[in-house]
DNA sequence: ACATCCCTTTGACTGATGTCAAAGTCCTTT
DNA sequence: AAAGGACTTTGACATCAGTCAAAGGGATGT
């Protein structure tokens, strides 16, 4: 169990706790494996608890009835998903499954729930979790009605690549898997990411993705319109 | 102030804590009036505190570089918004304007917070809140990215219809801000609700719309697809 | 090396929605 | 009652993006 005490303080959730907390948090974590491809939850599963990645990479998406999808978030390592269903007492507001082989920390509701009321920093804490996630979902969903396709590429490759410093990015997921993020289709952002190398913006070979005019990029992502 | 601790009981933020700790929010709480389009906050705006809306409607919403709005929520009483920058501590994400002559009460970010350090209770309110937000937040985004908007209509005239029991909606906004609501233009609402009223699901007259197909609408709001 | 499978790209087409413009309707104000 | 203004509706049009279909490319395993 020590060596989940030791993976809590990387986590953003947990920072700024005592150690005795860390020791009452990772006595009820649980660590578990997921294959690539592999379902954690489906939407409307009874939230039992809530998740944190430790290695790997979790999607979080809905599903149209017609078999479409659009990715809410890809959590990295550190970042916590199904927190929602542990306040609201209902089910999971989505889909969760596993977009790499990775292994997650569960921690089940009630127990968790008990702690919180003990514990006023570990609160603040989970507050400012949420109100991150509230935020960015205001962007997200102001990026799907306000701008089109183009410009939350755009968006997204400025993000990708401020990461980096270079302007070199390299896309972890496949590009299926982006135009689900982007709230598109497969062929819509091939015909994107083509017409971007044709005006030189970018260069895109496979995965990696050079961003050769960074200025140009800027303005589609604000102004969200039109490639003629 | 006892005014004050006297409205606090109905909000859902608010709910089950004692009365000692009604008298404390309300020594914290100020209130304060808005008249019909005036703002309370712009997106960027440093968050000094959260608002709670005791009368009126409050719209939340965000605005293109182009001007168009989509809005994120409509507050009525009872609800509260601006919580987000209480616990990030950055700006707020969105803009606030009265829809309606308002009331709120605001709640200053540092005197919040230090309650907040002292009551369980109030936390773990403040956390479902935040939680049912994203939650619908979830949905919006579901709809805004895997429907289309007849779709997303059908099932605001369903959510509207099913609060009232019988089949008539009152919309208490404007058709125009129905369509910024609906992430979309004033004119396509208006073609969409002439179809609708054609194939007889509704009969709309000005701010009235009576449902007469609630299972057409349905059919609609599922698929979210095709008008032919 | 080869075959297979899956992802990606391209093309032709359709349809929904935003844009622009003008006419119509309703409500408020005078 | 009349006038003004804002909101709503309708029409013509442009365009973006999704659908369907097929070809191309790359990786994996045999």
């Amino acid at each position: 169990m020590a060596d989940v005490a030791g993976q809590l303080a990387g986590i953003s959730l947990f920072s700024g706790l005592l150690p005795a907390q860390y020791e009452a948090l990772s006595r009820i974590g649980v660590k578990r494996s997921f294959l690539k491809g592999e379902r954690i939850f489906s939407e409307g599963d009874e939230g039992t608890g809530f998740y944190v990645v430790c290695g790997g990479r979790v999607k979080i998406f809905k599903i149209s009835t017609e078999g479409k999808e659009q990715i809410l978030h890809l959590c990295g390592p550190g970042e916590s998903f199904g927190e929602v269903s542990v306040f609201t007492g209902q089910g999971f507001p989505a889909d969760a499954v596993a977009a790499l082989p990775s292994t997650v920390l569960f921690f089940p509701r009630v127990a968790f729930s008990s702690l919180i009321r003990q514990d006023p920093a570990l609160a603040l804490n989970m507050m400012a979790q949420l109100s991150e996630r509230l935020r960015q979902f205001a962007g997200l969903i102001e990026d799907l009605s306000l701008k089109e396709v183009p410009g939350r590429l755009a968006k997204y490759l400025l993000y990708l690549g401020g990461r980096e410093g270079n302007g070199t990015v390299d896309l972890d997921v496949s590009k299926g898997q982006l135009a689900a993020l982007l709230g598109t289709i497969p062929e819509t952002l091939s015909r994107i990411l083509a017409k971007l190398n044709r005006r030189g913006l970018i260069r895109s070979r496979g995965a990696q993705i050079r961003i050769l005019d960074r200025r140009g990029l800027e303005e589609i992502a604000l102004e969200g319109k039109r490639l003629p």
